[in-house]
DNA sequence: AAATATGATGTTAGCGCTAACATGAATAGC
DNA sequence: GCTATTCATGTTAGCGCTAACATCATATTT
């Protein structure tokens, strides 16, 4: 009792109770830091003193604290990513590349969709920094001016998917106005001549505008202009049939409907059959995207397939070899995309 | 030199250089937990206050560290979610539920994929534990049995979603079986006399069992048997319409196809289209879910339809109340589901 | 006017982990 | 045999924040 260091009831903490590194450490009769060594960096601790912690770990039930780890290290093992939809299954499927590749390595992924909303993106971008976020994965290489100047101005990696062009850091995707053009290209070549284009929110969602653009100056190219349809709605199958009627309605000389998804054009081809219009022979229509309903209907849709859940690969295993201090071969990757004809051009 | 105390140039640690809660309060002219409760109960503080911190936190463009605030508190603001599948756009509807509700909040979700691996759960269970999730939503009451000893052990709040029954905590879902009966007490009462069930993967996704048991259960209640046809693979439209052909050849005087789902349910109907078969006069087929495509095909798809994005919302604000402290009405909620009778029976 | 309550802000001590450096033993080099 | 090198492990000091308690000023009560 000379210096009073006991403090016999000083102000205690709640203190989750459950076991920590230091409890591991008694158990296995090491410091702590060793535990730390077993569990980041294994080859690190002899074999027989791994062997030890690790039956240490199993039986104090040590369950690692990931949040304490982030903040002693500056750096979680967190993977933001931003998408504007979940609603459509072109991003699922970027998120389940995106998943499996980086689950498989530690990490985990955080998930922001901005709803095509851009000021949504930077609020989401401001948190997943407090997240400590080791890399960040967002959709477009549009975004608003703030959040570009946050995104610039962070040190750790960035990829951009699904467009290509002047990234911040990685860009992995295709260029949506080649696509345009090449199923446009398709369409001519194939021998329709009376065009008429149409997409959903395309303000928001401006790769189908790119792609529209692709179309355009293609047929620009062969004097012709290019008729444009809009829907503010996001794309369902009723839209599609809608779109079909207007276009029979408003552009009656039209042989073919270049859809903006095949969300879209199979909502067409599903109101022919109903209606007994004939694809292709009274109208052809065509999609992007290659889902498999476009694939399962008859008249088989004629699209443009682009490899999803390959972008969210390639992105992740660039953000890794980057994270952990490995080259990146190429800052930029097409994955390119993929003519499918069906029969309904 | 009589102490060692100034230690001129001891170790460094890297901080991230960007700016912290003192950079914020030296500026504001407060102390650092003054900058803290600006942040976490801005009506601790006098507006007067509040207003110079805020202007500091600004000029000095601090970002809030989220993990070190997780870890001083002991709980984060994230949200463990497992699913078993992202394929399937039924947990992804669950999924924006859940988003939408919590993001409201302040909530980050941790998402988790299982692939309808049960030791998977037990996996990211504790991973997600080890991130000191706030709460945690898993799909389906039954569990490999270490993990439903973690999941007991939690001392925070767990929902189990999809189904109903005896559950650890929160429950919200609906009844499969009761929902299978439903369906197969519609054919019966459309006066189809000979039923098949057909589904996929039936043993990972036990839901789609407990349905084929209400269906078989009503059935065995008229005498009769329940012929079962099932396929490993995942549901597709390649395999309902594969489903159809199996049934014809095999069983050449059903009348009737329960699916297992609305995909395989679909991918039926399109083959039917495709080959001539009418629906439902040369046989009927019908579905689960209620997904849009069902409702888009001629014939439309008589299906059930679960409140997916409800199931989401209300587990998340039951959680939400939990974290919070207020009371939740119920610990079980029965979401229903609803017979949509369409042109395929 | 003293006693008490209320409100706003500050002080202190960690949360559980890991970076950086330190130490000591074992091995290699000449 | 003595120093240089490597390897395995330990010591120390935070990472940036917040819980718990402490303090002080002001308002309210009696």
């Amino acid at each position: 009792m000379t210096d009073g260091r006991q403090s016999p009831e000083r102000r205690r903490r709640k203190g989750s109770d459950s076991p920590t590194l230091s409890d591991v450490a008694r158990e296995a009769e090491v410091s702590s830091i060793t535990v730390s060594r077993v569990l980041n960096s294994p080859d690190s601790v002899r074999e027989s003193t791994r062997r030890r912690v690790e039956a240490a770990i199993d039986k104090v039930g040590y369950v690692r604290n990931m949040v304490a780890g982030s903040l002693a290290s500056a750096n979680s093992r967190f993977i933001a990513v931003i998408v504007p939809s979940l609603s459509n299954v072109v991003f699922i499927e970027v998120i389940q590349g995106l998943q499996r590749t980086f689950e498989a390595h530690g990490y985990q992924i955080l998930l922001g969709n901005t709803d095509y909303n851009m000021e949504r993106e930077r609020e989401l971008v401001k948190t997943f920094f407090g997240w400590s976020s080791s890399a960040l994965v967002t959709t477009g290489l549009r975004h608003e001016p703030g959040c570009a100047d946050l995104l610039r101005q962070w040190p750790k990696p960035i990829v951009e998917i699904m467009e290509l062009g002047d990234a911040i850091d990685l860009n992995v995707g295709l260029s949506h106005y080649q696509a345009g053009r090449c199923m446009t290209r398709h369409l001519l070549d194939t021998g329709y001549r009376h065009l008429v284009y149409a997409g959903t929110h395309m303000g928001g969602n401006y790769r189908a505008r790119l792609r529209y653009e692709g179309h355009r100056d293609l047929l620009a190219e062969h004097g012709q202009d290019a008729p444009l349809l809009e829907w503010d709605d996001p794309s369902d199958f009723a839209v599609g049939g809608d779109a079909l009627e207007r276009v029979l309605d408003s552009y009656p000389t039209t042989d073919a409907i270049h859809f903006a998804d095949d969300i879209l054009a199979t909502g067409a081809v599903l109101h022919a059959v109903r209606h007994g219009i004939r694809v292709p022979e009274d109208i052809a229509v065509c999609g992007f995207t290659g889902l498999p309903i476009g694939q399962a209907v008859t008249p088989r849709l004629t699209t443009i397939a682009s490899p999803r859940e390959a972008i969210g690969r390639i992105a992740a295993e660039q953000l890794i070899a980057r994270i952990e201090g490995r080259p990146v071969e190429q800052d930029r990757v097409d994955v390119g995309f993929e003519l499918l004809v069906g029969d309904s051009t």
